[in-house]
DNA sequence: AGATATACTTCGTGATACGATGTATATCAT
DNA sequence: ATGATATACATCGTATCACGAAGTATATCT
């Protein structure tokens, strides 16, 4: 899928997979394949950003003899989502826009 | 709204308002206007990438003693918005994923 | 022994939306 | 008459951000 239509999608997507369970990077790039794809550069650099808005707390702890970053989401993080809620409003009047049939029978 | 959320949908919503009648930069700005704002730097940056892309022609014409650049949709730019369609279905995919209310009852 | 999976990090690049600024004319208000 | 606003388009620099490439390190599979 074309890479601009991603962009403002893939924050809360990240923020959506971290919401009902603490998760980590690895897991949450396999869980979002099936929706929306995204490489492991750009997801470690979307949690550094949600981290620093702090949308999202981490958490270090040890697995398998190596460290793993916990994730979980904040207040701020579940306010983001309600926020997406209202833009997509704004979405689909610009999607019904886009795709009307003829723009001058109104 | 938040600017990345409008990326990937405005040239494809520059494309719908040329669509039905051939118009001019400041006009499109105004006809959007209701459903998606941008500045006008965006609206011609995107006119001359649409140029580029042959998704659109253009023909100047005087107007008022002043010259001014008629934009009319071409059959790539319609494919275009064909396109857009299609992506649509992942976005709605997307958009589920994010706006369900709990991840682990499947 | 080599390949693949797990797990996270850093760096450089390209795309692009925007504000600021510039140019130029016409129309409106004071 | 003079200043403000609307029309109309263009250019430049900046900030954000998704990505591929490459790196580090361990465990498991073939």
């Amino acid at each position: 899928m074309d890479i601009q239509l991603k962009r403002g999608l893939l924050d809360v997507c990240v923020l959506a997979a971290i919401k009902d369970e603490e998760t980590y990077g690895y897991k949450i790039i396999k869980d979002m394949k099936p929706y929306i794809e995204m490489s492991e550069s750009t997801l470690y650099t979307i949690l550094k950003r949600l981290e620093t808005a702090q949308m999202v707390k981490v958490r270090s702890a040890e697995h398998n003899g190596r460290l793993r970053k916990y994730y979980s989401i904040t207040e701020a993080g579940l306010k983001r989502i309600d926020e997406f809620r209202d833009d997509w409003k704004e979405i689909m009047n610009i999607y019904r826009f886009v795709t009307r049939e003829d723009h001058n029978n109104e």
